[in-house]
RNA sequence: GCGCUCGUGGUGGAACUGGUAGACACGCAGGAUUUAGGUUCCUGUGCCUCACGGCAUGCGGGUUCGAGUCCCGCCGAGCGCACCA
């Protein structure tokens, strides 16, 4: 490049770098981002921000989803919600909003650990470095995060409350009928432990299960912490559990994927009977699926967090069926019940046969010795007996891999166990099945099958030649193969004592319900797909859990003023990890290794005495459930949040969240939440569950975490490939246009490659960083591009060559302002002419509005056209281009403070009032006013923006064009929308 | 298979409650500056046609004076769920 062509003054990459240092700089030093608290550590109660009163609008808190300080560092995709909350932020403190927009860092976890690992560092100094350089790459691209209230989840005082809110899971049961504390009423909340300990010494609360009858006091210890585990919202639980032992941990159900491997690393996962932490999240499925109503979330993100809760409402329904005499369990020869569940009692009396999961643990007590006579078959899976046949079908399944079974998802296979059970209404023998297609994991573990009404039923019931009863009336085009599972009148469906015929669906499963339940045959019934929450893992990089154990085995919580219990420092940090597929191994806590820290004294209340710490580890989600509560208060050492300052914050507002239902009421919560929707159902949903209990508990005033949410769109980047479908270069990819107009055509190297849009990695040989861009542009240029590129939540392709043009559009505006070759104002005093005025207005007015709505894309449209007009003037009048450096500031914040500074103005301009439109300037004194004929544009003219309806009719049919093409017909019809357009319907 | 979202120039995308389709930007073409390239600036740019004009928002219907926008049916893409009883 040759310096001595470019002026000296102009917009470059250096200057705009030189200029972006200065006011990071500055901002810093004077602490410009600092928002006001009302109490707590940082309070400022006489802060002029604070404004008294306790208006829902004069305060705004916004969220980005905290960053996991990686190694592999940015790259140009990562900033862009970022970017968007900074610039949303930084024009909402220009409306006097008191705006509070931190980062801090979520560096507990896996990934953490395994770079740790590869690097032969300890996960400590390599995260810390990478934070430092993440702190750095924000600072460049001109964050005006408040520094002051940003923290890592790493930090001892901050996991000190991360295990304080453990402490107050685990020290709380729920209380199904205590009533609720929310404002919208209902019923069920979280309790301390200690009042039910309260009511088991009473005697007002019954002991359960096998301790029935007996005082609390009489059990012993371990009896009474066994008791005490079944109802807290922690606890330990010896169920089978994911065990990965390509990671070495256990994962919760949320890290599987629906293929049966590790979210993280792809590994296979089996399934573990193993002892682990718990969280009762199960207890908060219905508040988890109702209060998403009272949310301003993404409809996609609501779906799939109802569907992972999965709640379907229904009836469990017995169905008697005979012992078998061969069957060892306790009384056996008698009678048994096969409980299912069913979301269609009212097909009851077509349920011709039933299916166990091949893991029910009725299976072996029904069995009988021999095949019933006249046994078919395809029924026996070619055995001799019953027992040899379900065995041998209990083998297959159990080896079989859940990808295994999806392949043969379609295909129904299965054994008949030799047994009938009764069907409750209609009185008959039905065949008893074992088939894997039942889930064992869902609902009872037993179905009825109903083939005239289930699809899958349908196609056992053909498989295996079983009787087939229609009890709901198909329409007439209905196939005659298939079940029908819509709406219809019920048919064959009465007994001696009830009959459902003619009913439509709800009130016949209402009718049926009812009668079963005066029977005592089943009752309604509410299932969900949703299971508690697996909360330990075996890693090093983790809060430690606040629990210790005494040699009863029994668990003591830490007490509160010995927290945080600190994760020691180790030698040998690495996690046990076996061969991917051992699905024999077993997990093994690194913690377990650390003799010294393990083993302790501590006084209790009893005196001192030795106690094991607990040595898993939580999930890195555990950090990132309740950091938003931090962020408020972040050096407060007495309590997690000061009360005032959250109901300040993030309590229910007067107004629910737009689109919620009538009558509904204002959850509370961050105003705005800006990240990925890869944390639908894991971050979102624990994060959710999480601030439920603290409501409950009394230490939150609101009852969701995130009132609106926004899915930021991904930045992708083109992939070329080669004729092999290797990718190739990027950046070293030669476009070739196309003269006549076509698509274009690129090759590599000379070679032809493909394009496509992927993910930008390193793998795809498409990265680009925000370092690159920077330094070639400058931040403000990257803000720029980034905002314009298209709506946030869409997801676009990068193209770096197309970059220039938002800084083509910066370059311009500071020609507007600074001349290039001496560095002096050029602007004029001279008031503006009308035209400018007007459209300085209608920018003004428009950009306004983008930026409430985050459409910051067209907002930059906007100002670009604005900029474009003030280019072609003689001169460039202050008075228009102070507003469009001000409205610019949000996106181009450091252009923005040099312009304005070099206008005259000493002060930052961040909290410098938004322009205001003067709404007399922004409806034009004419408008072109389109003529149609038919709904087709013929004719414009030129009328007074406030002519009459009449005077625009008489006026558009006078035009010479139209009378031409109405040619002398009098027209049927005119409509007429004053002043802008005319349809003229000839007759 | 089911559900949701979405299909607009060569490209990314505009178009508020139905009312001038293609704002703004990239690219491309031509021109100015420059010894030249690059930078910067100016002009043009949906398609067809010499033109008048016509055709255009995935395809086919419908509602309407008027449809990118609303309704129905296809086709295609992305995401989610996937034997959930």
């Amino acid at each position: 490049m040759n310096d001595t062509t470019i002026p000296p003054h102009r917009y470059t990459a250096e200057l705009a770098s030189r200029i972006e240092a200065h006011w990071q700089e500055r901002w810093e030093q004077e602490g410009t981002f600092r928002s006001v608290n009302p109490a707590g550590p940082f309070a400022e109660p006489d802060h002029p921000r604070l404004r008294g009163g306790d208006g829902d609008d004069d305060h705004l808190f916004v969220m980005d989803m905290f960053p996991y300080p990686s190694g592999t560092g940015l790259h140009v995709g990562h900033p862009l919600g970022f970017i968007a909350t900074d610039t949303y932020c930084r024009f909402q403190r220009t409306t006097g909003r008191n705006v509070l927009h931190t980062m801090g860092f979520d560096a507990f976890g896996l990934p953490a650990e395994q770079y740790a690992v590869q690097t032969g560092q300890h996960p400590r100094t390599t995260t810390e470095r990478n934070m430092e350089v993440y702190r750095a790459q924000l600072r460049r691209l001109g964050m005006g995060h408040e520094l002051r209230r940003s923290f890592a989840t790493i930090d001892p005082d901050y996991y000190r409350w991360t295990q304080w809110i453990f402490l107050q899971i685990y020290d709380s049961w729920y209380d199904e009928d205590a009533p609720s504390r929310s404002a919208a009423g209902g019923a069920g909340r979280a309790r301390p432990i200690s009042e039910l300990v309260a009511e088991f010494a009473a005697g007002s609360r019954p002991l359960p299960g096998e301790h029935a009858g007996r005082a609390w006091a009489d059990l012993t210890r371990v009896e009474q912490a066994d008791v005490l585990d079944r109802y807290r919202l922690a606890y330990l639980s010896a169920a089978p559990v994911n065990w990965c032992p390509g990671l070495g941990t256990v994962l919760s159900n949320e890290e599987v994927t629906s293929e049966g491997r590790s979210e993280r690393g792809n590994f296979p996962v089996f399934r573990r009977n193993l002892s682990q932490w718990m969280m009762r999240i199960t207890a908060y499925a219905d508040r988890l699926v109702d209060d998403l109503d009272r949310l301003d979330w993404p409809t996609k993100v609501t779906t799939m967090q109802r569907n992972w809760i999965g709640r379907s409402t229904g009836a469990t329904v017995r169905f008697p069926v005979p012992r078998a005499d061969s069957s060892e369990a306790a009384g056996s020869g008698g009678e048994a019940a096969i409980e299912v569940f069913t979301t269609r009692p009212d097909t009851l009396f077509g349920a011709t046969f039933m299916v166990l999961a091949p893991e029910h643990p009725l299976v072996e007590e029904i069995v009988p010795a021999a095949w019933p006579e006249g046994t078919r078959e395809a029924w026996t899976g070619g055995a001799a007996t019953p027992a040899e046949a379900v065995a041998g079908y209990q083998r297959e399944a159990s080896t079989k891999s859940d990808v295994e079974r999806q392949a043969d998802a379609r295909t129904k296979t299965g054994v008949f166990t030799g047994a009938f059970a009764t069907n409750p209404a209609t009185g008959q023998q039905v065949p008893v099945f074992v088939a894997d297609y039942v889930l064992m994991g869902y609902g009872t573990g037993a179905i009825m099958a109903v083939p005239g009404q289930d699809q899958r039923d349908w196609d056992y019931a053909t498989a295996f030649d079983l009787p087939i009863v229609r009890t709901v009336q198909p329409p007439a085009d209905h196939p005659e193969d298939e079940a029908f599972t819509g709406e219809g009148p019920a048919i064959n469906s009465s007994n001696e004592e009830i009959s459902l015929d003619g009913l439509g669906v709800d009130d016949a499963k209402a009718r049926i319900i009812g009668w079963l339940q005066d029977r005592g045959l089943g009752r309604e019934t509410v299932t969900y797909r949703l299971r508690d929450w697996l909360f330990s893992r075996q890693r090093y990089w983790g809060e430690p859990f606040p629990i210790v154990w005494d040699e009863d085995g029994v668990a003591h919580p830490v007490p509160e003023d010995q927290l945080p219990v600190e994760l020691p420092d180790v030698p040998d940090y690495s996690p046990r990890t076996y061969d991917p597929q051992d699905a024999g191994s077993a997990p093994e806590a690194p913690l377990a290794r650390a003799n010294d820290w393990v083993e302790v004294e501590l006084d209790l209340g009893d005196g001192p005495r030795r106690y094991r710490r607990e040595t898993n580890t939580m999930p890195n989600w555990a950090g990132s459930c309740w950091y938003h509560l931090r962020y408020l208060d972040p050096a407060n050492d007495q309590a997690l949040v000061d009360p005032e300052v959250e109901r300040y914050w993030i309590g229910p507002r007067q107004q629910p969240v737009a689109g919620a239902p009538e009558g509904a009421v204002d959850p509370g919560g961050v105003d705005l939440y800006i990240g990925g929707v890869e944390h639908a159902v894991l971050h979102l949903l624990y994060a959710r569950f999480w601030h439920k209990v603290l409501f409950d508990l009394g230490h939150v005033s609101s009852e969701e975490p995130f009132r609106r949410l926004i899915n930021q769109g991904m930045i992708e980047a083109y992939v070329y490939r080669d004729a092999r479908g290797f990718p190739v270069p990027a950046a070293e990819v030669e476009e070739h246009t196309d003269p006549a107009g076509g698509p274009s055509t690129f090759t590599w190297q000379g070679e032809p490659v493909t394009q496509e849009q992927g993910k930008i990695g390193k793998s795809l040989k498409n990265v680009v960083t925000p370092d690159e861009i920077c330094a070639d542009y400058g931040a403000d240029t990257f803000r720029v591009y980034e905002m314009s590129m298209g709506p946030l939540e869409q997801y676009r392709p990068w193209e770096t060559r197309a970059v220039v043009g938002s800084y083509r559009f910066l370059q311009r505006l500071w020609r507007n302002v600074v001349d290039e070759e001496t560095g002096e104002l050029v602007v004029t005093e001279e008031p503006m002419d009308e035209v400018t005025e007007r459209l300085v207005h209608r920018t003004v007015e428009g950009v306004r509005h983008d930026y409430e709505g985050l459409r910051v894309n067209t907002a930059v449209a906007k100002m670009i056209e604005l900029n474009n007009h003030l280019t072609k003037l003689d001169a460039v009048p202050r008075a228009a281009v102070e507003p469009l450096v001000q409205m610019v500031a949000p996106v181009a914040p450091h252009l923005g403070e040099e312009l304005w500074s070099r206008l005259g103005h000493e002060r930052s301009l961040a909290y410098e009032p938004f322009p205001a439109a003067d709404p007399a300037l922004l409806v034009d004194e004419t408008v072109t006013c389109v003529i149609q004929v038919r709904g087709k544009v013929r004719d414009r003219i030129e009328v007074p923006a406030d002519i009459t309806e009449d005077e625009l009719r008489e006026r558009a049919l006078a035009t010479e064009r139209i009378t031409e093409l109405l040619g002398g017909v009098e027209p049927r019809k005119v409509i007429v929308r004053a002043p802008k357009l005319v349809n003229v319907v000839p007759g």
